[in-house]
Parts: structure tokens; sequence; C-alpha cells
DNA sequence: GTATTACATCGACAGTCGTGAGTGTTATTG
DNA sequence: CAATAACACTCACGACTGTCGATGTAATAC
């Protein structure tokens, strides 16, 4: 669904006439730009991206322990921003024993990176 | 949130199983995340995103009285906004009497694209 | 001049955010 | 059993968000 708009020269319309061309819809139908919009926001905080960065890069499963250490907030809140990075789809995590492992869902970026591309 | 790049060994790791492999360092360090943060922030939310969409699609510059039609929004809303994709550096406006229109500044996403390539 | 139009800003509202301190839960050790 | 470690959850706080209606500003038309 191409959008082909022409800009119009515009003029003030006159009394009761509409103002400008309708423009077409956004190729981004509303459950895509949910979706993504809703990743972007998760990607929205510096801590949260670069927690993810470090999941990436690893490209395996990391210790909540080796995360804690690298940024400069508190685990509660370390933990705060994992959970939110879960419910955005984009990592989920493992339990073995006392620790919990995270990592990256395979293609959660996708969508995203695929538009911004 | 500086991220140290020492990554000290656990203390009083628990006898027998180590906690975690050795992680690695987020590659992203702390300006360029505020930078993209800035940018998926501003990307989080569903209307900006397919403002941004409709912008980029046209590879031109849109009037705002042709992208209020298109959402479900008030024209005040839709203002706040474009001021937000403002701040965060990703569109910008030229008023032409009384009409205003956007555009998206080139290269405002790579960084971001960049990335989750 | 007055009227009208396009757009931005303001004021207010409920809701959400990031944060830390404290607490709870579960698994392992002694 | 009790103690400890890793991690999630609860609560509270100030700050910010998205939204609308009302208002302000500037340009155009009459």
């Amino acid at each position: 669904m191409a959008v082909d708009l022409e800009l119009s020269p515009k003029q003030k319309r006159a009394n009761g006439s509409p103002c400008c061309e309708p423009v077409a819809y956004p190729d981004v139908q509303r459950e895509q730009a949910l979706r993504m919009a809703d990743v972007a926001k998760a990607l929205g905080d510096p801590i949260r991206l670069q927690v993810v960065d470090v999941l990436r890069k690893h490209a395996g499963k990391v210790c909540v322990c080796e995360l804690v250490p690298l940024f400069d907030i508190s685990q509660p809140t370390l933990s705060h921003h994992l959970k939110k990075l879960r419910n955005a789809g984009i990592v989920d995590s493992e339990r073995q024993g006392l620790w919990a492992y995270y990592y990256v869902i395979p293609d959660a970026l996708e969508e995203l990176s695929a538009w911004l591309s």
C-alpha cells in the first residue's frame, strides 16, 4: 500500500472548504505500530538498551548476577528493567537453581529493525 | 549507570557451581546508549511511530493539516507528539505562511537502525 | 479594521515511569 | 534445623506521559 501523495500548493481555503487533500493512511497499520512501539518503548531507556546490547553480544544466556555490577543501579531496579524487557517480548529468562539466566528472544527485534532500515 | 570495565568475580559464590560465564561488556557506551534510547523512546508511541512512517514514505515535507485527519487525536495532541519528535532530533519543520511542513531528518534513525541490525 | 484559518502553547487531569529501601521466595550450604 | 545467597516483589516517592479543552499567535481573506 504505497502512499502517493501530491503536495499541492496550499492556499488559505475558502470558508467551509476543506484544508488539504486527504492523505493516504499510514503504511504501518495500527497493530504493527502497536507492536513496534512497544518494543521501541522498552528500548527507550539507556539501561535497558545496554542490557539488551550485552545479551545480544554475548549470544548466550547471561546470569543476572553478572549484569548487576555493570550498572549503577540497585538489584531490584535492574530486576524491574528485566521485567519490562520480558513483558515487551524482547528477552526471556530461565531459572537454574539460585540463578536466573536471561537471553534475547530470537527475532524479537526484527520487525522494528526492518522498519527502520 | 557508568559501565565499569572491571568485571569482578562473584564473591562468596556457592561451592562447586559456578554462577556464570564471563559476560561481554556493553559495546554501546553510555553516550551512544543515551542517544539511541532517546530516539527509541520517541518512537515508543504508536502515533509517533505512524507519523514518522508517513513522513518517511513521502520523502518530502508534509503539512500538519494533512496529518491531523489521519489520527484519532486532537490537533493539540498531535502538535505535542510532533514536538517530541522534534526534540528527539527525528523530525524538523518549516513554516510557510499558515502551514507547517514536517519532514524526517536524514540519518536521524541510522544509529539505532544500525545497532538493531 | 474584523473574521477566519493553521498551528503552538498552556493548564489540568489520571496514568505511568524509574528509582531505592525493604521484604519475600526459593535453592544451596553447613 | 539455621544461615546465606540470588532474585523477584511491594511500597512509596517525585517526575514524566498522553490527552483534551481553552487560549495564544501569526498569517491570510474580506
